[in-house]
RNA sequence: GGGCGAAUAGCUCAGCGGGAGAGCACCUGCCUUACAAGCAGGGGGUCGCAGGUUCAAAACCUGCUUCGCCCA
């Protein structure tokens, strides 16, 4: 006997172990067979599952599942990222921890306590996302570093070199001197920070007077080169090609003009910091101005700040701005709010500067992928996110690519006393240039995304022709966040188009954030983070996917409630105890050894009566939307019509009436024909909803589908998608059921205003003639069931009873609830006058469009008829209302 | 400064040219042998504001307001 409570625990894990032992999720390769490839954005391999990473793959999941019971050769490729810095730092911290200094272990000793950490943490996020359920082929798993992925990197560094897209050469970077690296612009956030404006003087040289200009780093006009002013400014003209006198260090520099300068900007001079800021670089470049380093990696003061020597950036810059109030040469510090550059590891204020680097040329790398999102070669969905990939790749800059750390791949360049740099797959063993074995290798490692960037094609075996990169290149679909479309989307399209010739994917399925019930981000601290973990212990992994996948539209965030969480969870209790009944239904009748008549959609039974038809028709429409649905990505949308089908007409309709032909006590043929019909149809029905439940929630649909009669395939998780069939399309059968479903209601309806209880049964008469009179009586068993009657009468000539409740139904339908002395007069008529006001607006609402030429003219015919139909029928209903309130009356 | 998104019931959101919807919350009545994590019934909205297009606008266009994000 099952629980009535269900237990996700004791079936998930259990359920987990069953599908990997019995190898679902494996890919075969098969080249007869049609692919349907996804690559897990890889998960930092020392990070631990977040709600982002729950959402993203439970997508994933959700679409491949559906495709492996299509029957595609589905394959889910999963696998880590290495996650150069940020595994790095985390590790670094740690053994700061144990009291060890990374730096003095050196370079080989840290590397191996890195990978100790990774096996470590690997091993957890694998954990991780078994509980979640993800199908992916561990058989294929993979890693950025492992021997593979290397191989390629080293692969494409060296051919992009000698293609000349990547060089090395001393520009302007940013400097991150918490991780004492460079980092790629994108590495960099910018947040508004209120901070001040200093406006200096630099007197003229040789000359009275001064130029004032206005810096937020007052320390960096220590390396100033010049200052600029806009050539069309009449009040400079005269000054340009003269000179300034630097103060502090008393160094005469130009003044240039440049366009760059904006003159309605502070006094219209700026200075010039060719060593420090990206835009005056430019500006040094045109004009030929000395780049002068006064700020070095470890961002503490140079020789060339003179005095100034040695001390922190942050403290000269105070030291700077009293030394020049001392000497009266500011002339006001101003409150001020602008943009500055942060680590996105580690938040430390970032420092442009002057350094020798690897840099990806990116101009022809970006036309081709901005070419083939043109041409439809890759989809964004939601479409919108197009236009932000094209213009960054529009926009792009080159791409730094080597960093100052020990953890990621060793960038393959060598380099020789004699001044040689040889770039190489393998390491040289002497210099081609002069023969000497002296080589050393570049310190540096690649940027990870430059690893990432290979991973759909790097991860199926490339550079090798493997059989799995023939097979499975392109990939079907990548799902991945909006904010990783430059780091990551973008990169693999050029990567992939530069070094297969092909996309990388035919569509980007792009999912919004996760945030907290308050709409904030998730953060570590804010501390207001969800732990999916805890979620899936407390309610299932299954509860959780499906609370995700229903609040999600693509590329919306969305906000994680306990109370959508509920809500799953109830949803989850409903299917289990839906099938509950069927299961405990089917034991009793059948026992252990027998199963019901199987049912074939394909040869229907005969006596298939009115509500086996409607039911079947609603799974038929089902399947349907859902395949809809799932064509545009709606997974929400489909997700909440298989809840909707389940729920509403299958558990409130379909369940309850079944109840009148499994216990029926009848001793005909007909009961019996009935009866064993229902069973069918019951196993049918729940097994066709298993299935199509299986994609969003795979435990309970699983559990439950493993016990059910009649089954064909070895596991629902291999077993075939539901498949739409005209033969179960009922759309008579589904009016008249519509039909009894509002006679029901209506009768309930009438019920609960007199506070009548369930167990109270009464005499209930309908006017209805014709064919609804008919189906109704067909149907009076069911209405009596459910609307608790014991005596109904169906009549085209009925009066209403004296004393009764009436309601209307549609143009031709009136049932009443006889109460003698029940009734509260006054009540009955405020509810008439109410029901009344409304029809009368709905009318008002049709008589408006009716009475208008335009609408009857330009709509089109179908639209006019129905809201003819409807009118009349208002207008019935209306004469009815006040019929009865006359007899109220 | 440029771009994008959001604004619909008390809350969270769906709908995106032809009768305002769901879940939760709320009110009423029910332990009806699958389920009280449930069943039945009910109340509740000038669809952010202002113009326009259309026979018809929550939906399409323009402008504005508030909030959020991205880029410079």
């Amino acid at each position: 006997m099952l629980p009535p409570v269900y237990d996700p625990d004791t079936v998930e894990i259990d359920r987990y172990k069953f599908w990997l032992d019995g190898n679902f999720f494996r890919a075969s390769g098969d080249p007869g067979t049609i692919p349907f490839t996804i690559v897990i954005p890889p998960p930092n391999v020392t990070g631990s599952l977040h709600m982002g990473h729950a959402l993203n793959n439970t997508v994933q999941d959700v679409l491949i599942r559906r495709k492996r019971m299509q029957g595609f050769d589905t394959l889910w490729l999963p696998g880590c990222d290495h996650a150069g810095i940020a595994t790095q730092n985390v590790v670094e911290k740690h053994l700061a921890e144990e009291g060890v200094d990374s730096r003095k272990l050196g370079r080989e000793a840290f590397l191996k306590r890195v990978w100790d950490w990774k096996d470590t943490y690997h091993e957890r996020i694998t954990k991780q996302l078994y509980r979640l359920g993800v199908s992916c082929d561990w058989s294929r798993e993979r890693f950025t570093m492992d021997e593979g992925c290397s191989r390629a990197v080293r692969k494409v560094f060296v051919d992009l070199y000698r293609q000349g897209l990547i060089y090395r050469g001393d520009y302007m970077i940013n400097w991150c001197s918490r991780c004492s690296t460079a980092l790629s612009d994108i590495e960099v956030e910018h947040e508004d920070e209120v901070s001040t404006m200093t406006h200096i003087h630099y007197p003229l040289a040789g000359d009275r007077g001064h130029i004032t200009v206005a810096t937020t780093r007052p320390e960096s006009m220590l390396g100033d080169s010049a200052v600029a002013v806009h050539p069309e400014d009449d009040r400079y003209r005269a000054l340009v090609g003269k000179k300034v006198v630097l103060p502090l260090l008393n160094r005469e520099i130009p003044i240039v003009a440049d366009e760059y300068v904006d003159p309605e900007f502070g006094s219209g001079a700026v200075k010039v910091t060719p060593g420090h800021d990206p835009n005056d670089f430019a500006i040094g470049q045109r004009h030929n101005l000395e780049v002068i380093k006064i700020i070095d990696e470890e961002v503490k003061m140079t020789k060339a700040a003179g005095p100034y020597e040695g001390l922190d950036r942050f403290e000269c810059r105070k030291q700077v701005v009293e030394d020049l109030k001392a000497l009266d040469l500011i002339e006001k510090i101003e409150d001020y709010e602008h943009s500055i550059g942060h680590c996105q590891r580690c938040g430390t204020v970032i420092e442009p500067l002057i350094s020798r680097q690897w840099f990806v040329k990116m101009k022809p790398l970006a036309e081709p992928a901005m070419e083939a999102v043109k041409a439809g070669q890759t989809e964004f969905i939601p479409p919108r996110f197009t236009r932000v990939y094209n213009d960054w790749l529009e926009n792009i800059r080159d791409w730094c690519i080597s960093r100052q750390i020990w953890w990621g791949h060793r960038i393959p360049a060598w380099y020789c006393s004699c001044g040689e740099v040889i770039v190489d797959y393998t390491e040289p063993e002497s210099c081609s240039s002069c023969g000497s074995t002296d080589l050393k290798q570049d310190p540096d490692v690649l940027d990870t995304w430059f690893s990432s960037a290979l991973w759909p094609f790097s991860t199926l075996g490339w550079p090798d022709k493997s059989a799995d990169l023939e097979h499975f290149y392109p990939t079907s679909v990548l799902v991945t966040g909006y904010d990783i479309i430059f780091f990551w989307v973008a990169r693999m399209m050029f990567m992939g188009l530069a070094f297969m010739n092909q996309v990388p994917f035919r569509s980007v399925y792009i999912t919004g954030l996760v945030r907290d019930a308050l709409g904030r981000k998730m953060s570590k601290s804010l501390g207001n983070g969800v732990d999916p973990l805890e979620v899936i212990e407390n309610y299932g992994a299954d509860t959780l996917r499906f609370t995700l996948i229903t609040g999600q539209a693509p590329g919306n965030d969305q906000r994680f409630r306990q109370e959508s969480v509920e809500a799953g969870r109830n949803f989850a209790n409903k299917i289990w105890n839906a099938s509950r009944f069927v299961l405990m239904n089917l034991a009793q009748e059948y026992g252990r050894e027998h199963s019901p008549e199987p049912f074939d959609q394909d040869r229907l039974p005969k006596d298939l009566n009115r509500v086996d038809r409607w039911i079947l028709h609603r799974f038929n429409e089902t399947v349907k939307d859902t395949d809809k649905l799932f064509a545009e990505y709606e997974l929400g949308e489909a997700a909440r019509l298989i809840y909707e089908y389940l729920w509403n007409d299958f558990c409130d309709w379909y369940v309850e009436m079944s109840k009148h032909y499994l216990y029926r006590d009848e001793d005909s043929a007909q009961a019996e024909a009935d009866r064993k019909r229902t069973y069918s149809l019951l196993v049918y029905l729940l097994d066709g909803v298993m299935r199509l439940l299986h994609p969003f929630m795979p435990f309970i649909s699983e559990e439950i589908w493993q016990q059910l009669p009649n089954r064909q395939e070895e596991a629902l998780v291999v077993a075939a998608w539901p498949q739409p069939a005209d033969k179960l399309s009922f759309p008579e059968e589904t009016k008249e059921i519509n039909l009894f479903q509002e006679v029901v209601r209506a009768i309930r309806n009438l019920r609960s205003q007199v506070k009548l209880s369930p167990d109270r049964k009464t005499p209930v008469i309908v006017r209805a003639g014709g064919r609804s009179a008919a189906c109704l009586e067909e149907e009076s068993d069911h209405i009596k069931k459910l609307a608790a009657v014991d005596n109904l009468t169906i009549d085209p000539e009925v009066a209403k009873p004296k004393q009764a409740l009436a309601a209307i139904i549609g143009e031709e339908i009136e049932v009443y609830l006889p109460l003698e002395g029940v009734i509260d007069l006054d009540a009955e008529k405020a509810r008439l006058r109410k029901e009344m006001s409304q029809v009368e607006a709905e009318i008002k609402r049709t008589e408006s469009k009716l009475n208008s030429t335009g609408f009857i003219e330009k709509a089109p015919a179908e639209v006019v008829a129905k809201e003819q139909a409807r009118r009349e029928e208002q207008e019935a209903k209306l004469q009815k209302i006040q019929q009865r309130l006359q007899e109220l009356s």
